[in-house]
DNA sequence: CGAATATCAGATCAACTGATATGT
DNA sequence: CACATATCAGTTTATCTGATATTC
């Protein structure tokens, strides 16, 4: 370090106090993003699971059973990706993939009773990773966290594009 | 649809209102944050520029010229690539890249006044789409989702695994 | 010598696209 | 026929690892 160190003239938009970087919201959560996801799938990883696994058992407990398009659906997974996730799961007898009589093109996807076990068991397992991703936040804090990404986050999956 | 509709019976923990999906923290930022770099980088493309763009610019304005390793630490792009994004900006005459003659390993890289004038761009163009992508939250809501955002990336950053 | 620097080549992984066979 | 479904094959992009030559 020798010369031209902090820029202090007004030469241009000068930041207020953090550097322009750590203003930015959606670099903010980028950031976060990634070392929350690291955490997430590092803490599943050690009950052998991904968090996708999570996302289907969770969907087929809450919402009941249905064919992988519907999965697909109220997941986020690609049509396209919910194959290999759904053959991970059936493989270790968590959920069921029969062809649905009704309609022959359909796999009806059910969870058994070896897969609501597992379910428990990734809650606790994300209870404690949520406890220690959120863990400078008080109760409160974390209502208000979790209340500003869930408005932001319906505001741009309805809304995508009113041009 | 036929049976095994809504699971209603406390078979399991039945979710309060949202689904298990809604409510975890990992998810809402997982999901918002996929939406929000993409919201960037399609807006960011548009003139010709990435986020890494931005992120070394800004870097530089705001705490002067630095080695690729020193900017590499600033933006946290990996060393690896660092190279990449100092030569696509160098071939748009936004930074110079010159040899440090006090230690021959480094090199010296400065914003141009081209590389300002595209910062200034640059940040007008992000306020225009940081103003899309907070768009539901009124100004003091912005200001305690930076904050809580903040406070957790801080959190994460320093403490990484004090085990 | 050990450590840091810039650079290159490639691994890995997630998100995404496209095509196909089957069935409605 | 147009459409939906499950499946497979492959692209793309970002993150990340490892090796190398050079200089301190």
């Amino acid at each position: 370090m020798s010369r031209a160190e902090a820029p202090d003239m007004p030469d241009d938009g000068p930041p207020k106090t953090p550097g322009r970087l750590r203003r930015r919201a959606s670099r903010q959560l980028s950031q976060l993003t990634m070392r929350s996801d690291r955490l997430i799938n590092e803490g599943l990883a050690q009950v052998d699971a991904r968090k996708w696994h999570y996302a289907v058992l969770a969907s087929l407990q809450d919402y009941g059973p249905g064919s992988q398009a519907a999965l697909s659906g109220r997941t986020g997974i690609y049509r396209s990706d919910m194959v290999g996730v759904l053959n991970e799961l059936a493989e270790r007898d968590l959920v069921e993939r029969a062809p649905d009589p009704g309609d022959r093109r359909r796999n009806i996807i059910t969870i058994s009773a070896r897969g609501r076990r597992h379910l428990r068991r990734l809650d606790t397992v994300l209870d404690d990773l949520h406890e220690e991703l959120l863990a400078p936040l008080n109760p409160a804090e974390r209502d208000q966290f979790m209340q500003l990404l869930t408005r932001l986050l319906d505001h741009h999956t309805r809304s995508p594009d009113p041009e």
